[in-house]
DNA sequence: CTATAGCCTG
DNA sequence: CAGGCTATAG
C-alpha cells in the first residue's frame, strides 16, 4: 500500500542500497531472552528485498480536505477569537489594557504622583500647577492628573471616589480628603480659597480659556454642553475620558456626533470614523497650546489656575463626550448592521423598547458597555450609582493595589463625575481632594478610554464573530449587559426566550459586571453588578465556546446544561454531574425578570416554540438565522428510529438546537449534546440493550447526522463520566471501563474490525462517533505498541544483538512490562500467551527491519504492520459480556 | 464518498 | 488519548 510515503519516495528516490546494516550482532546479551524461535522468520522475507528509499520525509500539507474539518476549524478559530477577546475582557474590563495604560501614564507622569501626594510637594501652588501641567501635558487632557494619581501608591481614591463620584459637594470632599490624604493639605487650602471664586469665575474662566486657546472649536462645545441637559454632560464626561486626548477640541464635530448618536442614525456611523481621525489630531494640538498658555497665567493666581483647570476639565469632558458619542455611533452602526443582517426579529423587539436595544440584543458582552452608553444615559446613571457604591466599598479598604480595582473605581467615579459634571469637578479641583479627584478623573478618563477601546474592539470582534457564525442571536445579551450592571433583574427579561434561561452566553460582554449580571447572574445568580459574579460567567463562557469547539464533553456539557437548565451550576463543576437535569426547567433562576416581559419568540425562529419551551434556544440565539446552520440532519436520527413524533416538548432538543443555532457547528453539537444528555439521559436511563429506543434522545447509530455524531462523540466521555458502569445499561458513550476493556482486548486483537467492536461493546450505543472512537483507541494502542517495539528493537541492536532470534519476549521482559503497564496497568488480567508471541514476532520484525536499514524508508513499518495484523487471535467470548471486566478481573 | 490507517501534535 | 490531517481502499 503505497502511502504518501511511497509517493515521496518515488519523487525523491535516491536509490541507494543498503548493504550494510549497521550493527554487529556479535554481542549476545540482551535484555531479552534469547529464544531461538524462528517462528516467523518467514515473515521477515519481505524485508529481504532491497528497497531504495530515502528517508525523505514528506511534509504533509495540511490542506484541509475535509469540508467538515475546515468548517470546524474556521468555527473554532472564530470561537477562539471570541473567547480570547472575551477572556481579555472578562476579568475586569480590559484590566490588562487598563493596567498598561495606567503604567504608561504613570511613566509619563513620572513622579508627579509622588509630588502630589507628598504633603510638602503641593505646598506651593506653583508646584502643583506644574505637576498638573506635567500630567496634562503627558496626557494632554485631564487624564493627566488622574494618571498621576492613579498609579500610585495607595492614595485614597476611595474616599475621593465615593465623595466625588457623587455630586456631593465640597463639604464631603473636604472631610474625606484631609482625613485620608494628608497629601493634599496644601492643595486644600488652595482649593478653599479658590472655591469661593471658582464657581463664580468658572463660567468666565471657561470663556476666557476657550477664547484663548481654541477659540473656534472650543466654543461650540462649551455652549452645547452647558446648555444640554445634565445627562449629556455626564455622558460627555464619560465619553470624554475615553476620547480625552484626541478629540476634545473638536467641538463642532463632537457635538454633531452627539446629536447623531442620540438620534441613533446608522448613517452617521459611517462618517464618524473619518471625523475622528482628523479631529483628534487637531484637538491635541489645541490642547497643548492651551496648556502652555495657561501655565504662566495660572501661576499668577490660583483663581486663574482653578479656572483654567476647570475649563480644561470641562473641555475634556466635552471632548470625551464627543468621543463617546462617536463611539456610540459607531457601535450603533455596527449593531444596526448586525441587525439588518441578522434580525428581522430583533427589530421587532427593538421597536418595543429603546432604539438602542438593538445593541443590547447583541448578546456579546462586548457590546454591553457600548450599548449602555449609547442606549441611554439612564442606564448609565443607574450603573453609575451602583458603581459608585461598589467603588466605595472597594475604596474604603483603601486598596489601590490592584489596578483592576482602580479601574473599577475609576469607572464608578466616572459615572459619578458625569453626574456631578461641572460642579463636582470644580469642587474637586478646589479641594485638596484634587489629588484624589485627579486620580479619579484620570482613572475615569483612562477607564473610559479603555472602555471605549474595549467596546470598539469588542464590537469588532463581535461583528466578526457574528458574521462568521452568522449567529445573530447575540443581541439579547447586550441588553442584559446594560442592565446587568444594575442588579440583574431587568437583564434577564431581555432574553428572548422568556422563561428560558440564558442559553449559552453569547460572547461575554466586555463589561464584566454587565455581562455577568446579565448572563449568568440573571439566571439564578446574584443580580449584583459586582464583579464577583464574573466568575461564573467566565467559566461558563469558556466552556461554552471553548467546549463548543472542542467538545470537552464534560465541561461543556455541565456548563451548558447548567445554563440551559437555568439551574445554577456550581462554578466548579465542569464535569458531568451537572448533567443533571436541566432540560425543561427552562428557567431556573433565569431571566425571569419581572421588569422585562419575556420577549416573544420571533416567528422567524422556526423551531422557536420548541426551543423556547426547551429553553435551549438561548436568548442569545435569537436570530433565527436560517443560516446554513447546516443542514443539520437532526431529524435523521429521529427518522431512522422513529424518534420523529416527539411532542414539541422539551425533548425536541434537536430541533431547537438547529434552529436557534447560528453558532458554529460545534455549538450546535454542544446543544445537541446538551439536549440529548439532558433529555434522554438525565431523565431516563435507558436500560434497553441493543434495542434502541425511539426515545428522542437516542439516536440510532445509522441515522445520526454528522453533527449529531459529533455531539454524541462529545457526549461519550461525558457519559462515561456520568455512568461509569459498563454494566447492563446501554451507554451512549464510552466509559473508562470500556477503555479498559478495549485495552485488554488488545492483547488478543490489534486490528479489530468495527463489527467486532460492535459485538464486544454491545452495551454501547454505536454510532459513528463511538465506532470511530473505539477504532481510534485501538489505533492508539497500536501506535504505542509499535513504538515500544521499535524502541526495544533498537535498544537490542544497540546492545549488540545480531540476530532477531536472540530476542524473546517473556513476561519478565521489559518490553512486556512496558506493554502491560499500558494495557493492563492494574495487572489484574492475565495476558494471553499468544500476545507474548505476537510481541516477540513484532519485536523481531522491527529488529530485522532496522538492521536491514529499512527504517530509512518512511513507510518501512507498513510491512511489519501487515505481518502483525495477521496475528490477531480471537477474543474470548467473555469480552462480549458487558460485565466482562468484572468477570475477568475477578478471576 | 466513506471509512480507515497511519502519522503528528497537544 | 483525542484531534487533525493525509492517503488510501472499497
Amino acid at each position: 500500500m503505497p502511502d504518501h510515503d511511497s509517493t515521496s519516495l518515488l519523487t525523491r528516490q535516491t536509490k541507494r542500497r543498503r548493504v550494510d546494516i549497521g550493527v554487529k550482532r556479535t554481542v549476545g546479551s540482551t535484555i531479552f531472552g534469547r529464544s531461538r524461535e524462528t517462528l516467523l522468520d518467514s515473515m521477515n522475507q519481505s524485508h529481504c528485498i532491497d528497497q531504495d528509499g530515502d528517508c525523505s520525509l514528506v511534509a504533509h500539507g495540511h490542506g484541509s480536505t475535509n469540508v467538515d474539518g475546515e468548517k470546524s476549524n474556521v468555527l473554532r478559530k472564530l470561537l477562539k477569537r471570541a473567547n480570547s477577546y472575551e477572556d481579555a475582557m472578562m476579568p475586569f474590563p480590559g484590566a490588562t489594557i487598563i493596567s498598561q495604560l495606567l503604567k504608561n501614564n504613570i511613566g509619563k507622569n513620572g513622579g508627579s504622583d509622588s509630588g502630589f501626594q507628598g504633603s510638602g510637594a503641593l505646598s506651593s501652588g506653583g508646584s502643583e500647577i506644574q505637576a498638573e501641567d506635567a500630567c496634562s501635558n503627558s496626557s494632554h487632557d485631564r487624564d493627566s492628573p488622574s494618571d498621576c494619581l492613579s498609579p500610585g501608591p495607595p492614595h485614597a481614591p476611595p474616599s475621593s471616589s465615593s465623595s466625588f463620584g457623587r455630586p456631593p459637594p465640597a463639604s464631603s470632599l473636604n472631610t474625606h480628603a484631609p482625613s485620608q490624604q494628608p497629601l493634599a493639605l496644601s492643595s486644600f487650602d488652595l482649593d478653599r480659597l479658590s472655591d469661593e471664586h471658582l464657581r463664580a469665575k468658572r463660567a468666565r474662566v471657561e470663556n476666557i480659556i476657550r477664547g484663548m486657546s481654541h477659540s473656534p472649536l472650543v466654543r461650540p462645545n462649551a455652549g452645547d454642553h452647558n446648555q444640554e441637559s445634565n445627562r449629556e454632560n455626564e455622558n460627555s464626561s464619560n465619553n470624554s475620558s475615553s476620547s480625552n486626548d484626541h478629540r476634545g477640541d473638536v467641538n463642532s464635530h463632537n457635538t454633531s456626533s452627539h446629536n447623531h448618536s442620540r438620534s441613533d442614525r446608522p448613517s452617521s456611523l459611517l462618517s464618524s470614523p473619518g471625523l475622528r481621525g482628523g479631529v483628534v489630531s487637531v484637538g491635541e494640538v489645541y490642547r497643548e497650546n492651551k496648556r502652555k498658555q495657561r501655565l504662566p497665567q495660572q501661576q499668577h493666581s490660583f483663581t486663574q489656575l482653578v479656572c483654567s483647570r476647570q475649563e480644561q476639565r470641562q473641555e475634556e469632558r466635552r471632548q470625551l463626550k464627543l468621543q463617546l458619542e462617536d463611539m456610540q455611533k459607531q457601535l450603533r452602526q455596527l449593531q444596526e448592521k448586525f441587525y439588518q443582517i441578522y434580525d428581522s426579529e430583533t427589530e421587532e423587539e427593538e421597536d418595543n423598547g429603546e432604539p438602542d436595544r438593538g445593541r443590547e440584543r447583541e448578546e456579546d458582552g462586548n457590546l454591553s458597555e457600548d450599548s449602555i452608553r449609547s442606549d441611554g444615559l439612564e442606564e448609565r446613571h443607574r450603573d453609575r450609582g451602583r458603581h459608585s457604591h461598589d467603588d466605595l466599598s472597594e475604596l474604603d479598604p483603601g486598596l489601590f493595589l490592584d489596578r483592576a480595582r482602580a479601574l473599577l473605581r475609576e469607572q464608578a467615579l466616572i459615572d459619578g463625575e458625569l453626574e456631578e459634571d461641572v460642579d463636582g469637578r470644580e469642587q474637586e479641583e478646589r479641594n485638596g481632594a484634587k489629588v484624589v479627584k485627579r486620580r479619579g478623573a484620570g482613572g475615569r478618563q483612562l477607564a473610559e478610554t479603555l472602555k471605549q477601546e474595549l467596546n470598539c474592539a469588542v464590537s469588532q470582534v463581535v461583528d466578526t464573530v457574528v458574521k462568521g457564525f452568522s449567529s445573530p442571536k447575540q443581541a439579547v445579551s447586550n441588553h442584559r449587559g446594560c442592565h446587568s450592571s444594575t442588579p440583574a433583574a431587568p437583564s434577564s427579561s431581555s432574553n428572548s426566550s422568556s422563561s428560558c434561561p440564558p442559553p449559552f452566553g453569547p460572547l461575554p460582554s466586555l463589561t464584566p459586571d454587565s455581562r455577568f449580571g446579565g448572563g449568568a447572574l440573571t439566571l439564578s445568580l446574584n443580580g449584583d453588578g459586582s464583579p464577583t459574579p464574573n466568575y461564573h460567567s467566565s467559566n461558563q463562557r469558556l466552556h461554552c465556546f471553548g467546549d463548543v469547539i472542542v467538545p470537552s464533553p464534560l465541561d461543556s456539557f455541565g456548563g451548558l446544561s447548567g445554563r440551559l437548565s437555568g439551574i445554577p451550576t456550581p462554578n466548579d463543576q465542569t464535569e458531568a454531574l451537572p448533567l443533571v437535569v436541566r432540560k425543561s426547567s427552562g428557567g431556573g433562576g433565569e431571566n425571569t425578570n419581572p421588569s422585562l416581559p419575556p420577549p416573544p419568540h420571533h416567528p422567524s425562529l422556526h423551531p422557536s416554540p420548541l426551543t423556547a419551551s426547551l429553553g435551549f434556544s438561548p436568548p442569545s440565539f435569537r436570530h433565527p438565522f436560517p443560516l446554513p446552520l447546516m443542514g443539520y440532519p437532526f431529524q435523521s436520527p429521529l427518522g431512522p428510529h422513529g424518534g420523529h413524533g416527539y411532542p414539541p416538548g422539551p425533548k425536541d432538543h434537536h430541533r431547537s438546537s438547529p434552529d436557534s443555532m447560528d453558532m458554529t457547528r460545534e455549538s450546535i453539537s454542544l446543544r445537541t449534546k446538551m439536549a440529548s444528555l439532558g433529555g434522554g439521559h438525565l431523565s431516563h436511563h435507558h436500560h434497553h440493550h441493543h434495542h434502541r429506543q425511539s426515545s428522542p434522545n437516542q439516536h440510532g447509530p445509522e441515522g445520526l447526522s454528522l453533527s449529531l455524531i459529533k455531539s454524541e462523540c462529545g457526549d461519550l466521555q461525558d457519559m462515561s463520566d456520568i455512568s461509569p458502569y459498563s454494566g447492563n445499561t446501554i451507554q451512549e458513550g464510552l466509559s473508562p471501563n470500556h477503555l479498559k476493556k478495549a485495552k485488554l482486548m488488545f492483547f488478543y486483537t490489534r486490528y479489530p474490525s468495527s463489527n467486532m467492536l460492535k459485538i464486544f461493546f454491545s452495551d454501547v450505543k454505536f454510532n459513528r462517533c463511538i465506532t470511530s472512537q473505539l477504532i481510534k483507541w485501538f489505533s492508539n494502542f497500536r501506535e504505542f505498541y509499535y513504538i515500544q517495539m521499535e524502541k526495544f528493537a533498537r535498544q537490542a541492536i544497540n546492545e549488540g544483538v545480531t540476530a532477531s532470534e536472540e530476542m524473546s519476549v517473556g513476561r519478565d521482559a521489559e518490553l512486556f512490562r512496558a506493554l502491560n503497564m499500558h494495557y493492563n496497568k492494574a495487572n489484574d488480567f492475565e495476558v494471553p500467551e499468544r500476545f507474548l508471541e505476537v510481541a516477540q514476532v513484532t519485536l523481531r520484525e522491527f529488529f530485522n527491519a532496522i538492521v536491514a536499514g529499512k527504517d530509512a524508508d518512511p513507510s518501512w513499518k507498513k510491512a511489519i504492520y501487515k505481518v502483525i495484523c495477521k496475528l490477531d487471535s480471537e477474543v474470548p467470548e467473555v469480552f462480549k459480556s458487558p460485565n466482562c471486566l468484572q468477570e475477568l478481573l475477578h478471576d
